[in-house]
DNA sequence: CTTGACCTTCCCGCTACGTAAAGGTGTAGA
DNA sequence: TCTACACCTTTACGTAGCGGGAAGGTCAAG
């Protein structure tokens, strides 16, 4: 396979001007020049030209990138690992910008005042830390980033008012279902009325309700043993029994 | 309250070359000068300094920051939904990297092998713009942009093989299910083993795989009457018929 | 009264290209 | 065969967001 300059610019994704500044710098020479001084790249430039985009994209400049290709101890797979880690952390980096303007829109929506923010920010803070050392990692990975920086930064733009709103639909949660558990009848009114709570305390902390979302995770309190374990607390089952409750009450069960 | 160049960089962590910049390109002005041309800063450029920071942190340019600060017409929320998005399609950008690099890790160890063209799928933004075009908007709506960007990524990294394996398993969910529809029981051999065969399939296009979800997207088979009318194609209901084959196999139907 | 740490303006340099300008080349259709 | 037009070439200047240095003035301490 053989390119020329705008060829190869439209496989890569680059421009015409990039290849010759990237020739210029001695970056990536053509496999040659033909007969009218044409450059023609070939395989080899390709796949130099990949791993000069992996590079760049990860910010590293152009001059070290020409470092790194130029050694000959270079281990193409252990580079490539590195490659993939330090993605992952830019990604992460990305997330943590992302909640940072959900909770600037937060802001100037209005939803917190400045004043009542400063005197909440600890609280705040210390509100998405636990979050996150409690459910962070597994919810991640069962949600993706994008539901937990969600959620995070619906509590950092939360007002004063809305916190205690969601305090105070906790505990009545908790009541509501430790009264339900004893009738044993997750279709009966106490429970449906605990699966409302429930639906209504999750709505502070996610963008958008599906049932089948609830469901999914009135199952999860089930099998994760640390939320089960927090339902349980006081009488061991009520995290089955709200599961079963959440599945009626969102029509799951049929 | 009152600042010079220096105590006023080492307090925001910036260099006293670009608070002078910031004055150059007006910026940031300090609130006088001295009578030996001095700048001094007071506490309403810290508040502005701390401002301009926070977007350019985000990555806004100096011009923009100027205009969002300074235009009292400036659409402050607008531009930082602008900006989410941005940062949302970089993140995008990066999944399709980190899809990429794992792919290339998989061909250097030889497990498959990339045609020139597939080398630059992480960087071919174009090509996921296309698609955008045509699918973008709706599903995003729908599934939200992380699942969408992830199946495309994953549409992206297919080498031809798969993309014939998973036609393939396309066809063969067709035929079984049109089968399983004549004995009318969703929870049946042929139903049962349609529904394993639309798992197989969407793992095609998830990253992870969950009950909750398959029972999820089952429901909207139902829902969304562009997927019903491609299940119902040939025979009306099975679309419906499929949902009920998968909230048995997920065992959501309890 | 000196020393050294500040401050000022002016200006050139850097990265990684974008964007003409001025001119040569390759090929498809009239 | 001529012409249109899309491609190629080199040269060269422009860009953002400063870094860094030169040349010179200022301020507080010893």
């Amino acid at each position: 396979m053989e390119y020329t300059v705008q060829k190869l610019s439209q496989l890569a994704g680059v421009s015409p001007r990039t290849l010759r500044y990237y020739d210029e710098i001695g970056l990536l020479k053509p496999a040659r020049l033909n007969s009218s001084g044409y450059r023609i790249y070939g395989s080899r430039e390709v796949d130099r030209l990949q791993q000069i985009l992996f590079y760049r994209e990860l910010g590293v400049g152009l001059d070290r990138i020409k470092d790194i290709l130029s050694d000959p101890d270079f281990d193409v797979m252990a580079a490539l690992k590195e490659h993939r880690q330090n993605l992952l952390a830019k990604r992460r980096q990305l997330d943590l910008l992302i909640t940072n303007v959900e909770k600037t829109l937060a802001a100037n929506e209005g939803r917190i005042i400045m004043a009542d923010k400063e005197k909440f920010e600890g609280f705040k803070h210390r509100l998405v830390e636990e979050n996150e050392k409690k459910f962070g990692e597994e919810a991640r990975a069962r949600y993706g980033n994008e539901a937990v920086d969600a959620s995070n930064a619906k509590v950092l733009g939360m007002t004063q008012e809305q916190y205690q709103e969601v305090t105070q639909l906790e505990q009545k949660l908790k009541e509501t279902l430790a009264e339900a558990f004893k009738t044993g009848d997750p279709s009966g009114e106490p429970a449906q009325q605990a699966a409302d709570l429930h639906r209504q305390w999750l709505c502070y902390f996610w963008n958008s309700y599906s049932k089948e979302a609830h469901a999914g995770l009135a199952q999860m309190y089930v099998d994760d043993e640390r939320f089960t374990a927090y339902y349980d607390e006081k009488q061991p089952g009520t995290a089955a029994f709200l599961r079963d409750a959440i599945l009626i009450y969102t029509g799951m069960n049929k």
